[in-house]
Formats: structure tokens, C-alpha cells, sequence
DNA sequence: CTTTAGTTACACAGACCTGTGTACTTAGGC
DNA sequence: GCCTAAGTACACAGGTCTGTGTAACTAAAG
């Protein structure tokens, strides 16, 4: 079950590859199953025994429970790295990437959503970071429907991500990519209503 | 704290008003508490707690938390009542009597999307049931626009579900009505599109 | 009055969970 | 060879949760 002994990582900064630290292990292995089995469905013990560390050397790296799972949610915030690609083209590509993502068995929805759902009663900075996340990106479609000049980019943001979130939603209960598809089609009905040019 | 000796609910049919079952009186309770604070934030103590009954009350009622749990969500469970209003203004108030809940401060997401993120996994059960509600709407959605003669009524309803659910989301985290208002936007341009013939 | 169904009060088993305390080991750095 | 930092093993306190067992009570119906 353990195999603690074979691998020794854990050294602060060796010369070319710091392959990964303690932090970054347990950090990866929290959001795994944060992720896929939910906050409250998964112990601390849980976490240790998978990785095959003991409690103690969690709790050394992560003072509570609920500092990992704010780091985890800190952790799951990326934001989209700047692209060459036509905008119109990066917004509509949103949606393709969404439905690969469906595709996976291992996709269970926004993480920043359904830890609001989870805990966002009880823990309100859940909900900060979610929104910041939300908006971070609804900021992103914003900017890419400013270079293509369309007047009201604000509003228009906003309506793609509720199609970004709503086929999410969709694809939590039902688990079709097809939502994907829908919320594309969707999108470049409002775009073309909104002057923008689309290939093909 | 418990005023159980000061109503006796609870007898089987007296003659005009049976007033409330005792199982309604706990479907109640479980409702609020566990669409306000989450399904697994929620003990069996607390439900019996706030309605002032002993926990083996509620036990004789539903064989367990499980058992209820499914009864809330099949109580969620309401088919909107044919209107006799034209279609694309019922399709359109739905965004509409959507502001209305967001704006209430007892607007937490939608139960089902959010019961799948609490326990989605460990009782594949729940996302039936979301799927059948969420189902629903979309035909709910799909009969009216045949109504209006759209052509692909089908697909329109999928992407007016999508606006639904995402606005739905959206404003679980940000608690921002005009979601509601932004959706309606957009499913106004997609019925324009589908050649829907909008008043005002 | 007696029977019966529903309820109450309360204890408790068994599970799980977060977080801590402690003594031991291991591996580098000097 | 010694020191220090990090991890390990393991027990345990204190809390919560689901679900059950039991004896007593209450009210309605016959």
C-alpha cells in the first residue's frame, strides 16, 4: 500500500529537477479527490493514506482542513494563457475545449461551483474566490469581444458565460457532451447578432 | 424551545381541514434546511430539532436520511401549470419569476444541481432525478416553441436550458439578479433568430 | 374502559472526522 | 560524527453523525 521508502522527494531545491514537493503532492492529490468525490465526502486520512504519507506530515504542510481546500480552489484558478488565434475563433474554441472535456468520465462540473454548493453557507470565502474566478473569465471573453469591436462587450460576456456555466450545469446531471455543442451554437447566434464575422 | 403539548397535528383526516400530516411537516422542514444550509451540512437532529419532534418520530416516518433525501427532491419536483398566456411570453417570464428568486436572499442554486455536487456520486440516484426534472424543463421549453412553429425546436430548447442553468449558477455565486435579466437577453436574440415573432 | 397507534425522552452503539501529542526514524549538511 | 529538518507510526481526545432500543405517555376509537 505504501511505498514511502522507494521514493525520497521532499528536498528543498536539488540542482536541475526539484521533481515535486511534499506540498505540491498533496496539494495534487487533494484536488483529485476534492474534485471527483466531493469536500465533504473526503477525510484528511483519506488524502495521507493515498499518497502514503502519514497525517501528521499533512498537517506539518496545511495548518487545518479548510486551508487546504482553500489552497486547492487557489490551485484550480488558472487563468486561459494569451493566445495568438483569432479571438473569434479563441471564444468558439471555449466550447470545443468544454466538450473534450465532458467527454472525460473523470469531469464532475466547476469545481468553484460545486464547492459553493458544498460549503459556500458555511465558509463565505468559498464564494469570494469563486466569484473571482467567474468574473476573471467572463473578463477574458470581454476583452476578446472588445478587439473585435463589439459594441456592448460587457453584456455579451456575460451571456456567453452563463452558456459556459450553463452547459456545465447541464453536463454535471446529464453527462452529454452535446450540451457543449448546444451552448456553441448558441454562442455564435449571439455573436453573429452582435456584427461579428465567423468562419465557416 | 419545543412546543410539542401545545399542537397536536398529526391525526389521520378529520373531517374538513387535516391541516398538515405529520410526514408533510418534516418534508417541510427538511426542504428549508436542507436546500438553505446543503444536504450534508444538515443531521437528522437538527430537522426533528426545528420542528420540535423526537428523532425516532422522524424515523418512523422515512427508514432513513436517505429515504428523505429523496422525498425532498421528488417534492422539488413540480411541473410548471399550463398558462394560457401566449408562448414566447411564457418562455420569456421565466427569466422573469427567475430575477424574482434570485433576488430573494433564500436563493441558494438550483436543489438538483447542487444535490448531484453534495452526493452526485455516492447515490447515483440523485442524478437520476436531476436529470428527470432538468428533462422536463427542456420539453416544457420545446412543446411551447413548437407552439411558436420554430423549426428546430428541439435544439433552441436545449440552449434555452443552457441560459436557465448557467444563470442559475451565476448568481449562486456572485447572488446578482441581473444574471437573470442578461439571460433573458440572450434568449430573446436566439428566439429572433428562430424567426420568433417578440412583442415590445 | 380498554385497546391501539403515534409520539416522546433518552440512552447508546458504531462509525467517521478533525486535530494534537509524542517518541522514533531517516537523510543531508557541516 | 553530529545536528537539524522532515517524515513516520500510533494513540487519542472530542466532536458529529446515522440509526436503534426501550419504556412511558397521550389521545382517539371501539
Amino acid at each position: 500500500m505504501q511505498l514511502s521508502s522507494k521514493e525520497h522527494l521532499g528536498r528543498r531545491m536539488a540542482s536541475p529537477p526539484p521533481k515535486q514537493t511534499m506540498k505540491e503532492r498533496i496539494l495534487e492529490t487533494a484536488d483529485k479527490l476534492f474534485y471527483l468525490q466531493g469536500i465533504r465526502a473526503i477525510g484528511v486520512d483519506t488524502i495521507a493514506a493515498e499518497i502514503g504519507i502519514s497525517k501528521r506530515t499533512l498537517y506539518n504542510h496545511f495548518p487545518s482542513k479548510d486551508a487546504l481546500i482553500a489552497a486547492y480552489l487557489e490551485r484550480r484558478f488558472v487563468q486561459p494563457r494569451p493566445s495568438d488565434k483569432p479571438p473569434a475563433e479563441q471564444i468558439l474554441g471555449t466550447f470545443d475545449s468544454l466538450e473534450r472535456r465532458f467527454a472525460s468520465k473523470d469531469f464532475r462540473g466547476c469545481p468553484f461551483v460545486n464547492a459553493v454548493a458544498e460549503i459556500g453557507v458555511e465558509d463565505p470565502s468559498v464564494r469570494k474566490t469563486a466569484v473571482k474566478f467567474k468574473e476573471s473569465r467572463r473578463l477574458w471573453f470581454r476583452d476578446l469581444l472588445t478587439q473585435l469591436g463589439v459594441a456592448d462587450a460587457d453584456a455579451l460576456a456575460t451571456q456567453l458565460a452563463l452558456l459556459v456555466d450553463g452547459s456545465i450545469a447541464q453536463d454535471l446531471v446529464r453527462h452529454d457532451p452535446a450540451m457543449a455543442r448546444a451552448a456553441k451554437e448558441a454562442a455564435r447566434v449571439l455573436l453573429q447578432n452582435a456584427g461579428v464575422k465567423l468562419p465557416a
